[in-house]
This record gives structure tokens, C-alpha cells and sequence, in this order.
DNA sequence: CTCCCTTCGATC
DNA sequence: ATCGAAGGGAGT
């Protein structure tokens, strides 16, 4: 073949043609990863996606600049899924790519200045400012640096202007340097010196250290690692780290050991994404209502490919799904297992490993770049039955053999990608995913996403209930608080109602825990000057700024911008500014005042951005050394902890009133999932929901636990007002620098678009939050019939959006799709 | 008329 | 995404 398609991970439709060099053209094939020189400088990583012998007549064809591995790195149905995901969520195949590849396996070229050796100073071209600047920083490092370091260092931000004008006066050199990110991890061993089973020789390693000195039980230590003595087989190699630990030297003795000739020291490179060598145990017993369950799933398997397992918290949804791992594993395939947040794998890793030992690997986005690496390396080296569990992304990891794919808490927004495209939601792709593998998925999840439940009610998918939970565990009681009632009769301290204070302090009494959610981070979501009213926001989005007590800062929760509190009210000029309303850090404060005897701790984005700070926050707490826990929604996710009796929602109202379709429905699933944080082994688990709008119907509901009723009403709700599941959504954003444009950029868009589709056009309106990051924005919501094309959607869209840019009427404007958003 | 910055169009 | 060319407004 002597040409290839190269898909190359820019977001730009479709694939590029290059030719293959002659000397390599036999090796290559499709899922071979190339570098190709791209636009006018670049290089980037592609991925072959097709060969042939035919080229095009109308460009001239670039060369495969090399080729970088021996086999190809993305094995089939990868390409497939990817091509799957640009069509339906409206993306460029290269988007999908550039989410899909770990960064470490995607090189690409930097540009690297250094000064010209002989460059003197004319009259001529006599350098500006600006260009000194950067002859000054070049000059004293001697080295040659890439841009993006240059612009950090002397704050420039058009960087690519000065080093232009530099390279046209000869004063600097530019180059193109690959940069490879990828390092492999190299691990040092240690050897005896001397063959295997050789005992004479080994007297006389002995005879060379002195006795009872380190050295000597370096060597003991050496030879029972390394399994020297025992018969048959091969001795196990030992790395230092290994050595020096067992034998409690350091590694100058080691070293010594080595110059003496007693041992050999060699380094090798290693796949950081190593077994644990955990073995094995044993499945985990079943009660009678699992067991029903679990027979349930494996007849559905014989119609279905989808199964919705709904159980209500603490029904044992886990024990179900590890002895259908364990049916999978055993017929030798693979198993993708996936949770919403990274945060909920470490509870489960460890009881996955108990069962399955080292057959257990992880993957998310907290990972190093190599690590990731490393993992994707090793599923496409072996084809061996594993469990991965991971975070939506490890949907694009390569399987040889799906069998199955799990979906934990399949309800959860965090499997739906906001931004950058591909805005996918791993729970629908992993369906899709499973499907080309000819494997089986399995939705679990209490409070089953509107949609999920639907499909599962009329036939499309598999419905297995657990309606029964473990022995001695009942759900907790809801207890509504009407909050302007408590406050009208002064029962109110701060933002607590005395009931909830009271339920806590029960809770404390009694040794049990409590935990607090409110559904925002920071102090304070709004500073505002109590004289004229004057409400501080963003610069760049359309925001009020969140106080933050912590750094006394005032945030912007969109672009994370931090500004200081000032000191006088900048319109009125006097000293009038205050903060209203609570989040995570105000009721932390309030609970400490309340409470002070107790231990608190605080779960939110703020307090667990370091790597294992998530860990330690649900460690302190479930080993009892904090008694009250405040957090965001991070802390509804099931979580186990035995000792909780008192969950408290400070403010449901927020959940609940969110301006969307979907308010209800989370409101529901948050609420519902905290709850089930109460009371797992407690009789005496109590959820306090304030709210000021008591009869709320999705309330109602949630005092019953009645998943069932609310999804009735929600479902007749949706119909009425033409909604998912009888629709699907698609978002169209239109964002400017403008206000002015976008307006009319987006109301002419979308009366074009009513031409073609009549009113299954809505809007354009103004979403939540109408400005974020200097660009405002505008929505138009498309509802498209469930049996509608998607291709022939997908093509109106496209020549919509040329025939205006053709027009030149979205100039300057960002447009980009969310397809069902959540 | 130059300099700088933004916008536009192409990328095999 | 990223780069160079082209357009356009202010400064000399």
C-alpha cells in the first residue's frame, strides 16, 4: 500500500491522505500510530484508519515522517466506537481522538528558539522592546526553550509576533522538536553473581562477607527473595527496593556487594501498571433475594444485551455484580466497571481485589500521564480476562474482549462530558461500546435516570429489581423542615433549624455521625453592599462572586478567577459589603460554633484537590475521627459508612429549583442518594431536608422513598411538556465577545433552523449563566422524535452552519453541540 | 504609511 | 489546534 488515511487529533472533519514511505510500507496497518507533518510547521500523531494504492489527483500528498510503534495501538472496534461518537454527539473524529488517546501517546512538536551564534546588532534592524526582551532571556540560558516557556516567562502573550520579526532580523534560530511526554519507568534488580543451584560458589560469597554484617544479610536476604535455594524453576528476580527493605541496608552496601563482584546490578524497564500480586479470595455469599436477582440477570441475558438492575441503597448491588464479574472472568473475557467519580474506587478497588486479586486494574483521570500509559500499553500486550474500573474515560480504553460492562449509579450527571467536545456520556457509550464487542451491560443504580427507567418499563431493556435491603437495615426517615414556618416561630439558629440541630446532637450522644450537605462550595455565594445593593461579578462571566473565607477571596465559580473583597462598596463608595447566603464553608463554620465539641470534616472541590485528599477526608470519617461530615454533592455518592444516623440537606430548595428540565429529577437522585448515606446499620438514621417550599411534589415523594410515584409524575410531566425519554435534546450553543451579535447571530440561526424543523425548534434564550469567560452565550434547544434520523439531523445542522458561515454571518461566533445533555 | 492586532481560511 | 495571510484602525 502506498497510501494512508490519517486521523489526527484536531478538531477538523474527517482524515487526511499521506503517502507511505517504500521501506515501510509492508508494517504498517490500520491503528498504527504515525508522525505526520501537519499545517505549515506542526507535527503531530496520527492514527491510520485506512490504506490504499490509489491517491488523490487534486493535492499534492506530505510523507509519513515515521512510523512510531511496531503494532498498531488502537485495535479494532476502537476506530468504530470513535467514528460512533463523532456522529452522535456531533464532534470531529480527531476531538474524539484527542479524549480518547492519553496524552503521553499522543507526540507532538513544540517550536524551540535559540539565539542565532553570529547574530550582531545592526543599525538596520534595530530591535524593539519587546524583542529585547526576549534576546535578553534567551541569552542568559544558553539552551534553547520552547515558545510557551518564553511567553510564561516574559508574560508576552502574542509570543509568535516577536520571535517572527527576531528570525526576519537573523537574531534567533527556530526549530521543530518533537516532544516525547511518555517516560517509562525504569526499575533497578539485583542478582547473585553466580548460577543457579551452583552451592559451591555460594560458600564462597559467603566466605567473602564478614559474619553477622550487613552484607551478609544482604545475601540471605537476596537468596530468599529470589527463591535461590528451592528446587526446580527459576530464581524470581528482586528489584532494591525489594532488597534493601527486607534486608533493612541501604543501597551502599548493595552497591559495595556489586564492586566486589558478589552480585549483579542491572536496571530494566517496567510497566508501572503492575499486578499487585494479590491473590484471589472467595465470591461473596448471596442472600435469597440477590440470588432471585442474580438468576433474573443471567435469563435476561439470553434476549437482552441491557439490563437495568434497580435496588434500592444497601440491597447489595456490589455482591450481584461480582458474581457476574466472576461469570465473565470466567469465560476468559474482559469486564469494564464504571463509576461516576473517581473519588467512589477506592471503597470498591479493595473489595474488587479481595475477591479478584491482581486480575482488578483501575483507570482515571487523577492517574499520571504515564501510568495511563502504562495501563493502555498493557491491555493492548495482553488479552487476559481483567476488570478495569474506571471514570467515563475508560470507555476508550483497548478491550480486546468486552463480556461485560457495568454501569454503577448509571443516573449520575459525572458520566455526562460538559466541555470540551466530545460532550459524551460514557453511560450511553459504554452501551454502544458493549454492543460492537457483543458484550452484555449492566445499568445499576437506586434512583435510575428518567430515561433508563423508560426503556427498562417498556421492554428495551432488562429490568431486575432488589426492592429488599440487608438484614436489620431499614431506610432512613424523611423529615420535612419548613423552614419560614421555623423561622416565623425563631427556631432557627443561622442556617440551621433547632430540629436539625437537635438530630445531630442526638446523633453526637449517642457516638454516631452526622452529615451535612449543601449544595455549594465557598463562604458565601454572594457579596453584596448592604447600603445601595451593589453585587460584585465576574469581569468575565455572567456571575455573582462566591466568598471564600479561606483565602478571603472573592470567587468566580466559572472561570475560577479570584478577586480581593474590597474594602469600600465600589459604586457607593462606602464601606457596605456583605455576604449572604451559605456554602460549604459557611455551615462548616456554623456547625463548628454549634457543635464545637465534635470533630468536623469538609468534603467539597476545595478541600480534596491533592491527590489522595478525597481518601483521607472518607478514611478520618469512617474510622470515626470526625463525627460530623459537611460537603457538596460529593458526599451523596454511595459512600458506606455504618455509623451515620443524621443526614441533614441544608438547603433542598437549590437542588430543586434549578431552571431546567432535569431539576426534579436530580433533586430527586441527590436527595434520595444522601439519604441512603443514613442509617445503613442504624435504626435510628433521620434525613432533615429544610426547605421554605414544603409541598413540593418531588417532597412528597422523597418522604415516601416512592422512586415508582415520582417517576410516574415525572414521566407524565415529560410527556406533557415534550420532553426525554419521548424526545431527544440537542443543545446548540452560539457564544460571542458580543453582546449585540450573539443576540442576533442566534435569533437569525435559529429562525432558519425553525424553516427546516418548524417547532421542534425552541428559543434562543439566555442560559443559567449567560456570560462565562468574556464570551456571551445563547441556547437554542432542538427536540428531535426518538425515531428521527440522526444522520439526516447531523447533515441539516452541518449545511446550516455552512450556508452561514458562507454568508459570513457567524463571524466571530463559537457554535458547538451538546447532544442530550443532563 | 507603518505597526499592531484581529479575523479568516486551510490543513493531506 | 495552529499558522500565515489578509484586513483594518490608530499612531508617526
Amino acid at each position: 500500500m502506498t497510501f494512508a488515511d490519517i486521523l489526527v487529533p484536531v478538531p477538523i472533519m474527517g482524515t487526511f491522505t499521506y503517502k507511505i514511505p517504500a521501506d515501510i510500507g509492508d508494517s504498517l496497518s490500520v491503528g498504527h500510530r504515525v508522525i505526520v507533518p501537519f499545517g505549515r510547521k506542526k507535527f503531530y500523531t496520527g492514527i491510520i484508519t485506512g490504506m490504499s494504492n490509489i491517491g488523490p489527483e487534486d493535492y499534492e500528498v506530505k510523507d509519513i515522517s515515521c512510523v512510531l510503534d511496531s503494532n498498531p495501538v488502537v485495535r479494532h472496534p476502537q476506530l468504530k466506537f470513535w467514528q460512533w461518537v463523532a456522529d452522535y454527539y456531533l464532534c470531529t473524529p480527531g476531538e474524539v481522538m484527542r479524549a480518547a488517546m492519553p496524552a503521553g501517546l499522543k507526540v507532538e512538536s513544540e517550536t524551540y528558539i535559540q539565539p542565532a551564534p553570529d547574530y550582531e546588532e545592526s543599525e538596520i534592524d534595530r530591535l524593539n522592546q519587546r524583542e529585547l526582551a526576549v534576546m535578553e532571556l534567551l541569552l542568559g540560558s544558553d539552551k534553547k526553550m520552547p515558545l510557551d516557556v518564553i511567553s510564561k516567562k516574559t508574560g508576552f502573550s502574542n509570543i509568535v509576533n516577536v520571535t517572527n520579526s527576531l528570525l526576519a532580523k537573523g537574531a534567533v534560530m527556530i526549530s521543530e522538536n518533537l516532544v516525547e511526554r511518555y517516560r517509562s519507568r525504569k526499575e533497578v534488580y539485583v542478582r547473585l553473581a553466580i548460577p543457579k543451584g551452583d552451592n559451591e560458589a555460594l560458600h564462597r560469597l559467603f566466605d567473602s562477607v564478614k559474619s553477622g554484617g550487613k552484607q551478609e544479610k544482604a545475601l540471605l536476604a537476596l537468596i530468599v527473595l529470589s527463591g535461590f535455594m528451592r528446587q526446580g524453576g527459576n530464581v524470581n528476580e528482586v528489584t532494591r527496593t525489594e532488597l534493601i527493605e527486607r534486608a533493612a541496608v541501604t543501597t551502599t552496601v548493595v552497591a559495595t556487594m556489586a564492586k566486589k563482584g558478589l552480585v549483579d546490578i542491572y536496571t530494566k524497564e517496567v510497566n508501572r501498571f503492575s499486578f499487585s500480586g494479590l491473590v484471589a479470595g472467595k465470591l461473596p455469599e448471596l442472600t435469597e433475594a440477590q440470588n432471585v436477582a442474580l438468576d433474573k440477570v443471567h435469563k435476561l441475558w439470553l434476549d437482552k444485551d441491557i439490563t437495568l438492575l434497580h435496588g434500592v441503597t444497601s440491597s447489595g448491588k456490589t455482591e450481584l455484580y461480582i458474581h457476574l464479574i466472576d461469570y465473565v472472568l470466567r469465560q476468559g473475557r474482559q469486564i469494564l466497571y464504571l463509576v461516576p467519580e473517581i473519588a467512589l474506587t477506592t471503597q470498591l478497588t479493595r473489595r474488587l481485589q479481595c475477591v479478584f486479586g491482581d486480575k482488578v486494574v483501575i483507570y482515571h483521570s487523577k492517574f499520571s500521564d504515564n501510568e495511563r500509559v502504562d495501563i493502555w500499553k498493557k491491555l493492548l500486550e495482553s488479552s487476559e480476562p481483567c476488570v478495569v474500573i474506571g471514570a467515563r474515560s475508560s470507555v476508550f480504553l483497548p478491550f480486546s474482549s468486552l463480556g461485560l460492562v457495568i454501569v454503577d449509579e448509571e443516573h449520575e450527571s459525572a458520566y455526562k462530558q460538559h466541555d470540551p467536545a466530545p460532550r459524551y456520556n460514557a453511560r450511553d457509550a459504554a452501551i454502544v461500546l458493549a454492543s460492537m464487542h457483543g458484550a452484555k451491560t449492566l445499568l445499576g443504580s437506586a434512583t435510575p435516570s428518567i430515561e433508563t427507567y423508560y426503556k427498562a418499563t417498556t421492554g428495551r431493556f432488562g429490568l431486575v429489581s432488589l426492592t429488599e435491603r440487608f438484614e436489620g437495615m431499614k431506610l432512613p426517615e424523611m423529615r420535612l423542615i419548613d423552614m419560614s414556618d421555623a423561622r416565623k416561630k425563631g427556631l432557627v439558629t443561622g442556617t440551621f433549624a433547632f430540629e436539625t440541630e437537635r438530630l445531630v446532637n442526638e446523633s453526637l450522644k449517642r457516638g454516631e455521625q452526622s452529615i451535612l450537605f449543601i449544595n455549594r462550595r465557598g463562604y458565601a455565594p454572594i457579596a453584596r453592599c448592604k447600603l445601595c445593593g451593589y453585587v460584585p461579578k465576574c469581569n468575565n462571566c455572567d456571575v455573582s462572586l462566591t466568598y471564600h473565607r479561606h483565602s478571603d477571596k472573592l470567587v468566580c465559580h466559572y472561570c475560577a478567577a479570584p478577586y480581593s473583597v474590597p474594602d469600600v462598596c465600589p459604586a457607593c463608595k462606602e464601606p457596605g459589603i456583605e455576604v449572604l447566603g451559605y456554602g460549604t464553608e459557611r455551615v462548616e463554620e456554623e456547625v463548628e460554633s454549634l457543635f464545637g465539641h465534635a470533630s468536623i470534616s469538609r468534603m467539597d472541590l476545595d478541600t480534596t484537590r491533592s491527590k489522595d485528599s478525597y481518601e483521607n477526608i472518607i478514611e478520618n470519617f469512617s474510622k470515626g475521627k470526625s463525627q460530623i461530615l459537611v460537603g457538596t454533592q460529593m458526599v451523596t455518592k454511595g459512600l458506606d459508612f455504618d455509623k451515620v444516623s443524621t443526614v441533614g440537606v441544608i438547603n433542598a430548595d437549590s437542588v430543586i429549583n434549578f431552571p431546567d428540565f432535569r431539576a426534579s429529577e436530580r433533586a430527586f437522585n441527590m436527595i434520595e442518594q444522601v439519604a441512603g448515606r443514613a442509617g445503613r446499620r442504624n435504626e435510628n438514621g433521620v434525613v432533615a431536608i429544610q426547605t421554605y417550599n414544603p409541598s413540593h411534589p418531588v417532597l412528597s415523594y422523597l418522604l415516601q422513598h416512592d422512586y415508582t410515584g415520582f417517576y410516574e409524575h415525572e414521566l407524565s410531566e415529560r410527556q406533557r411538556y415534550n420532553y426525554p425519554p419521548f424526545v431527544r435534546v440537542i443543545y446548540i450553543y452560539i457564544k460571542h465577545r458580543d453582546q449585540t451579535a450573539v443576540s442576533s447571530i442566534a435569533f437569525e440561526y435559529a429562525n432558519r433552523l425553525r424553516k427546516l424543523l418548524g417547532n421542534r425548534v425552541n428559543g434562543p434564550d439566555e442560559p443559567y449563566v449567560a456570560r462565562i469567560q468574556s464570551l456571551y452565550i445563547r441556547r437554542i434547544m432542538l427536540k428531535i422524535e426518538n425515531n428521527a434520523s440522526i444522520t439526516k439531523v447531523k447533515k441539516l445542522l452541518n449545511d446550516l452552519r455552512i450556508e452561514m458561515t458562507n454568508q459570513k454571518l457567524l463571524s466571530g461566533a463559537v457554535l458547538y453541540y451538546d447532544v442530550d445533555p443532563v
